[in-house]
RNA sequence: GGCGGCUUAGCCAAGUGGUAAGGCAGAGGUCUGCAAAACCUCGAUUCUCCGGUUCAAAUCCGGAAGCCGCCUCCA
């Protein structure tokens, strides 16, 4: 069985086909850079990581492209109110955004454009749709004109004429000819200060949706095969994105829409606008391995809501310490008697791994299926019928999912002296059979976050996650 | 008001017609000086509720309740 995806321009779950054999080229939206991203951000791009890694696994050449929005009302006011030029302002959160993904072993896309370093791509495409009928200029700014784009509506399943009229209109929009048409060039405005270009179409900036398919088919072509966001997108901007795309090339933009749901925090999504996120930074500094919360966002399958809570962060270290103890009991074997069975269950293994993360990515039972084999494993070597050849085809395998699931690396740590030293004492108590002394030593190493285990091989050290 | 989605054990979460994966937490046991890790055993006669279809439903159909999201910046 081959991959399928569930592309929210039909609805359904479909047979992903690649236009060009062997190649995809996939867009993600990425990260308005204004602030520091939270977790919720964050599960967006660990899907769109996912997605490609098991892309890659699956044999596929994989070119990806992420936007980051660096000119926007927020990125505008947070400047002027530091007092600091945009790009000194953007770049600040720019550099976080590369930490946190960093963090959270997120691989790097291939081509991150900026906004502000494409301007004069977005002004070509507007001056086309100009060309094209399908925007007009008023007051300086330019509109795409939904009128002339009969599909729209497509991606989101909305009727215009349904939609609530007049709610909402802000200031800078007040001049549209219709309610559902939306900014492609903005005018430049008092309150924007400093920024602002002068263009072909006007002195001012762009909107919020042009940049997307300026840079996108700038990189990935007028017609490309994924792209991938948040379901908050879904209306209006991808819907946006796909007017202006098709609009300007009379071509088919993309093939394949992939949302992923919210992340919750108390039964709301969260955001900025709720005052109830969480940044990567709150959580880290609270003493949470980054991986646990990658592991968290991995467990639940990407189209479903996922409730955020320390009780559930909590439950995905703990899943993932196991996970980790799994390795490096491999990484210890030293038998030779190996097991008939192994070859067999490997196999397993990973036909229901692909199996699932075939099926639109279902990664909550890819990861069932690896605690099946931990737990086949274990009983195997706890019966001493495990060799180390075993073991190196297993942590072969394990490596192998974890080209796709990123969760299984860690840094190489040393132990400091004064925690060997504390462990020699320790053994040395225990050799004298003062059980209270070693006792006490091992409460204390276990306050520097190092867990020790025993074993007929000599006493283990670990890191607690 | 329009559109879409969700509801499975204490928590998280698979499963879309064939009789409830997996993880965390908890209890008991094996092992251990004690722990830890690992293993073994235990937990939903039941999948929000009410009807219906079927030999068979968590899965299909109809209805109800609760929750979430989009329609405005948003992952």
């Amino acid at each position: 069985m081959g991959l399928r995806l569930f592309n929210t321009l039909t609805r359904q779950k479909e047979d992903f086909v690649s236009i060009e054999p062997g190649k995809i080229r996939m867009y993600t939206c990425g990260p308005t850079v204004y602030d520091f991203a939270h977790i919720g951000n964050f599960r967006a791009y660990v899907f769109a990581d996912l997605l490609k890694r098991y892309l890659r696994y699956k044999g596929y050449e994989v070119k990806q492209v992420m936007n980051l929005t660096d000119i926007d009302d927020k990125t505008i006011r947070g400047s002027q109110q530091e007092k600091i030029s945009l790009s000194e302002y953007t770049a600040r959160y720019k550099d976080a955004f590369f930490q946190d993904i960093k963090a959270l072993n997120i691989e790097r896309a291939d081509v991150y454009p900026e906004a502000t370093a494409h301007i004069v791509d977005m002004v070509n495409l507007v001056k086309k749709l100009l060309e094209k009928s399908h925007a007009y200029q008023l007051g300086g700014s330019s509109y795409f004109k939904i009128s002339t784009f009969p599909s729209y509506g497509k991606l989101s399943k909305m009727k215009m004429e349904d939609l609530k009229a007049g709610a909402r209109i802000s200031k800078d929009e007040y001049e549209k000819e219709e309610i559902g048409d939306f900014a492609l060039w903005k005018a430049w405005d008092e309150k924007d200060g400093e920024v602002f270009w002068e263009t072909e179409v006007g002195k001012g900036r762009p909107g919020w949706h042009i940049e997307c398919s300026a840079m996108s088919m700038k990189y990935l072509g007028k017609h490309f095969d994924i792209h991938t966001g948040g379901v908050d997108l879904i209306f209006p901007h991808h819907e946006n994105e796909i007017a202006q795309s098709e609009g300007a090339t009379g071509e088919k933009f993309v093939n394949y829409w992939l949302h992923n749901e919210h992340l919750l925090v108390e039964g709301r999504k969260m955001a900025k606008s709720f005052g109830n996120y969480f940044t990567l930074r709150d959580i880290l500094s609270k003493g949470y391995n980054p991986i646990a919360i990658r592991y968290l966002l991995l467990a639940t399958h990407y189209r479903q809501q996922l409730n955020f809570t320390f009780e559930g962060l909590d439950g995905a270290k703990n899943a993932l310490q196991r996970l980790h103890d799994f390795i490096d009991r491999l990484k210890g074997i030293r038998s030779q008697k190996s097991h008939p069975e192994v070859a067999e269950i490997l196999k397993e293994a990973q036909s229901g791994f692909e199996e699932s993360l075939d099926d639109d990515l279902n990664t909550s039972s890819a990861l069932g299926k690896i605690f099946d084999l931990v737990k086949e494993i274990n009983r195997f070597i706890d019966e001493g019928d495990f060799s180390s050849q075993d073991a190196e085809k297993t942590l072969a395998l394990m490596q192998r999912f974890d080209s796709v699931l990123g969760i299984l690396k860690r840094e190489e740590l040393k132990l400091d002296e004064k925690i060997t030293e504390l462990i020699q004492k320790r053994n040395q108590a225990r050799k004298e059979k003062k059980w209270e002394e070693a006792d006490k030593v091992r409460k204390e190493i276990e306050s520097l976050g190092i867990i020790l285990e025993d074993t007929p091989e000599g006493t283990k050290w670990k890191k607690r996650i």
